[in-house]
DNA sequence: CGACACTCCTGATGGC
DNA sequence: TGCCATCAGGAGTGTC
């Protein structure tokens, strides 16, 4: 499932293609994806427009056009952008065709996934209650990670999926952060000293960093643009090890839920803490 | 406000 | 071999 480093994949793979680009042609098959707007809607804001940049931000995808609206697309679980996709390619539910030929598709089996074009002045306010801090933002040091635990009671693994504190973790990294951190994905945020804050922001970024440099991670069929499967599950710590041996200390890695997502830990590096909260 | 249950969707998986 | 139930999960919505 695309996360912070598979979108930032995406968007640096895919930026040297669109950039400076005009948007010749928007074919939308699937309304669910700008849903509830209508598909023609999207494809008069989009066609003729120059994409001036292509970034991310949190998970979420950025077209920045010349217009100064930007295309705001999100991947969800299964949603990939490929340039020039082969022939056949199945569940592709957008098509974007750029003025020098380049053929930009979104595929996306489950459905997920979403676009919308929201004014660049107005970009801001729509991410303000959705979206908290950047992982790579400088301003998200040990301070700030200990200022954002703070009174959080609802589990440390939960915590880190709200992308209202800190923007783009998802179910892969949250694992891989905590194990990194020796924190237990059930401890209480709030009961976090300094230097646990400090030890657990050094490990997000790490493990979002490992990510990133491997290209992202190939999990649901995720691809780069260009085609190429990811390669940082197969530098995956604990998540979906259940069973095989800790990195750590060699004892089996464990699998549990909380939230109602998958979570797994090592039960002797990351320890249990004393008490569960009421 | 925080926490949590529910919803969307479909390919993969497992049981019989 | 085929059928069916179950599962996975990011973010929006609704509820307490």
């Amino acid at each position: 499932m695309p996360e912070l480093p598979e979108v930032e994949t995406v968007s640096r793979r895919i930026a040297p293609r669109v950039e400076g680009r005009r948007i010749e042609a928007v074919e939308i098959n699937d309304p669910r994806w700008c849903m509830p707007d209508p598909p023609r809607l999207l494809e008069d804001r989009l066609v003729g427009e120059v994409v001036v940049a292509c970034r991310r931000r949190g998970k979420y995808l950025l077209w920045e056009l010349g217009s100064l609206d930007v295309l705001v697309m999100h991947l969800r679980m299964t949603g990939v952008l490929l340039v020039d996709p082969d022939d056949g390619t199945s569940h592709v539910r957008v098509v974007i065709t750029l003025d020098d030929g380049t053929l930009i598709a979104f595929r996306d089996p489950r459905r997920f996934g979403t676009g919308m074009v929201i004014e660049g002045s107005a970009l801001d306010r729509w991410f303000a209650p959705r979206l908290g801090i950047e992982p790579f933002d400088p301003a998200f040091d040990a301070h700030a990670m200990h200022e954002l635990t703070r009174g959080r009671r609802a589990p440390l693994k939960s915590f880190l999926l709200d992308q209202r504190r800190i923007a783009g973790i998802g179910n892969i990294y949250a694992d891989e952060a905590l194990f990194r951190s020796g924190l237990h994905p059930l401890r209480e945020p709030g009961s976090l000293n300094r230097s646990q804050s400090a030890r657990l922001r050094d490990a997000v970024v790490d493990a979002l960093s490992a990510g990133i440099d491997a290209g992202g991670a190939t999990i649901d069929d995720f691809r780069d643009p260009d085609g190429a499967w990811g390669a940082y599950q197969s530098e995956f710590l604990v998540h979906r090890r259940e069973g095989l041996p800790c990195p750590g200390c060699g004892r089996a890695i464990v699998r549990l839920v909380v939230g109602g997502r998958s979570t797994y830990c090592c039960g002797s590096c990351q320890p249990r803490p004393r008490r569960r909260r009421r």
